[in-house]
DNA sequence: AATTTAAGATGACGCTCATCCTCTTAATTT
DNA sequence: AAATTAAGAGGATGAGCGTCATCTTAAATT
């Protein structure tokens, strides 16, 4: 039957947001059309009246994800002074509360690899929501704006890698790697409001 | 035709090899157990002489592309004086000639997020890989043991991180963040909330 | 109110895939 | 040399997938 606008317009935003977690959380293959739908409580059969295909899905997807992060990133990085913006970033990006939450977390982290094998125009995407990570974190820093940037991009990659590299190993071996890079981070052992040696 | 011992030794030797570079280019579930035969020069019929299940290879496949990484990295090592080895890590693993070749390059800048939706077997290889990658790194360096393993991981998930969000990205953002990573490479040994000097 | 349109349900199509089975034939064992 | 074993070829199986066509029905348009 039939839906008004404004239920399609519904369906829509469920879509995304269904589709934003579950490739996050299985990856781009490992999720079906199907499941995105059923996860939006509806069929798979309307699918086609919102997205031209499922690469046009991914990118209404990875846009929404992108949207998240940034709101998490936002709030987290609010009431910190800057010297204390990256430490800060890093402490919660690799923090356990991230970490074990894929379908909820950075898209980077996620979706690196498989967005690597995917269109331009999925890479487009991905790229757009990677310079607006780096420049929301760049933009709680200080200094001039190159090396802001350049800062930012250096610390993003750490965090993003580690935690890659952390979900993708055993527990020793993510405790390793969380480590490295979260006692690099001045604060971490530390009580709120010590500042860093 | 039944093949003798060696000639079956060699045949598992080129699947594995196929394996390594097919999984480390398409991933994990773009990669058929019928692609690797081909790419190795058999029909499929054969694979399960070899192998319990397309898990079992790719276990082994890690352990090859993990091998042959290490290979690349102790060569780019041997001649680099030890205060130059993080940059000159970071410098070869963040090269274009690495960076493009997907197929023949790093298991954990191309493989991270397919493992991380793997079984608990496959992270335990990945996670031996990642060891060892860091153990290596972290040989060249001088100072406290606990210390130069905790440098060679910040710089390591940070090259890791670079690359797979530049692969993941459109020309020109790869670009930001190659570039940022590549600057300064030596500021891979720095506190993070430090400004370069 | 009559007509047109389109959202979503259902089902189908053609393809790919991991795995298994059988057959042939040569290597290995006896 | 005869008997046994197993590597690899070829084909089959059953499941899952992206996409499309059709149908119903209610919303939108006239």
């Amino acid at each position: 039957m039939r839906q008004s606008r404004e239920a399609k317009a519904e369906t829509h935003q469920a879509i995304v947001a269904a589709a934003a977690r579950r490739f996050r959380e299985r990856g781009i293959e490992g999720t079906s059309v199907g499941d995105v739908m059923q996860a939006a409580n509806r069929t798979h059969g309307g699918f086609y009246r919102h997205f031209e295909s499922k690469d046009d899905l991914l990118i209404a997807a990875l846009g929404r994800a992108f949207e998240e992060m940034l709101g998490v990133l936002d709030q987290g990085l609010a009431e910190l002074p800057s010297q204390h913006a990256l430490d800060g970033f890093m402490r919660r990006y690799t923090g356990p509360e991230l970490v074990q939450d894929v379908a909820g977390g950075c898209p980077v982290a996620a979706l690196s690899n498989d967005v690597l094998r995917s269109t331009e125009a999925v890479k487009a995407e991905f790229g757009r929501g990677v310079r607006a990570m780096i420049a929301t974190l760049a933009a709680h820093l200080d200094g001039p704006e190159a090396e802001r940037e350049a800062r930012a991009a250096r610390t993003f990659a750490m965090a993003a890698g580690a935690v890659m590299m952390a979900r993708a190993s055993d527990p020793e071996t993510a405790g390793i790697v969380l480590g490295a890079v979260r006692a690099e981070a001045p604060g971490t052992d530390r009580r709120i409001g010590d500042h860093p040696a």
